[in-house]
DNA sequence: CCTAATACTTGATGATGTCAACGATTGAGT
DNA sequence: ACTCAATCGTTGACATCATCAAGTATTAGG
């Protein structure tokens, strides 16, 4: 395995300081759509005619099935998931969204993927530099 | 206001997907710890010999102040913050790490800027320019 | 002073998360 | 075919996280 370089060490500690930035300022955007962290979260990771399975959206989420159980139960009740059984496996039941939780899905996208202030006044070519790191950093 | 180009855009949404990949991977590390995501968050914040009033955390969390509160009373019963009264204005409680919290947010700052594979298989150059981008990001 | 605003706490309540135990289903041996 | 272990989702018990409304203490303004 290749060391970490000092630069290496910098860019993780700063995306480090980013992510909590982020992780504080999600409950308000979640607010703004009914929603939890957490539903965003699931929401964010059903894409529309993409079922999944619900024992692979805990190995995603890293944490207990159970829990999943639960988001998943508050999101059906509002119509914005349902659960199919597998036809292959009937023990897995697969999740899919409705048109409601597709449509609540854009939205929620859409508000968190406006890039803020600081971004945009990045020059372009750094913004290409920036998506083409990013990019292999997500690999 | 500037308007958002279709790379920062890309960017940022690049940007959202490795924050909920970091967000799912926080409470395996923070268990490692002893510690829940929460607590992680506000340890992270309270910089050793940076006394911090309880008020603020709560503004920078972005959550209730009494929710503070109870993040507060379990760290302290762990021996890791302690309150004390400000000078200034008795009304506010000002939070301090012991020795035994500056210990702790040592190793949890350690795991957690630990550079992923990913990051460490850029080029220094690239890596480099990540680092200056990101500075300009979080200003 | 009297009053309004601020800082924190408390209590009630719902959501998130873990763990242990359970029913249903699957799969691998035998 | 039959048994037995493993897997998937659910349930119930419990701690934590998070909000709101109400309360106490303190500060600041009129």
């Amino acid at each position: 395995m290749k060391p970490a370089s000092p630069h290496a060490c910098d860019a993780w500690q700063l995306l480090m300081q980013l992510f909590f930035a982020q992780r504080a300022n999600l409950p308000p955007l979640a607010a703004e759509l009914q929603l939890s962290p957490a539903q965003c979260h699931v929401l964010h990771l059903i894409e529309p005619g993409r079922p999944i399975p619900m024992g692979q959206l805990a190995e995603t989420l890293a944490c207990d099935a159970s829990n999943v159980t639960g988001l998943v139960d508050r999101l059906e009740s509002r119509g914005l998931v349902r659960r199919h059984p597998s036809t292959e496996d009937r023990r897995v039941k697969v999740l899919d969204l409705t048109p409601a939780g597709s449509r609540l899905r854009t939205l929620l996208l859409d508000r968190m993927t406006a890039p803020p202030a600081s971004l945009r006044r990045l020059s372009v070519r750094e913004q290409r530099a920036l998506v083409r790191i990013l990019t292999q950093l997500l690999d």
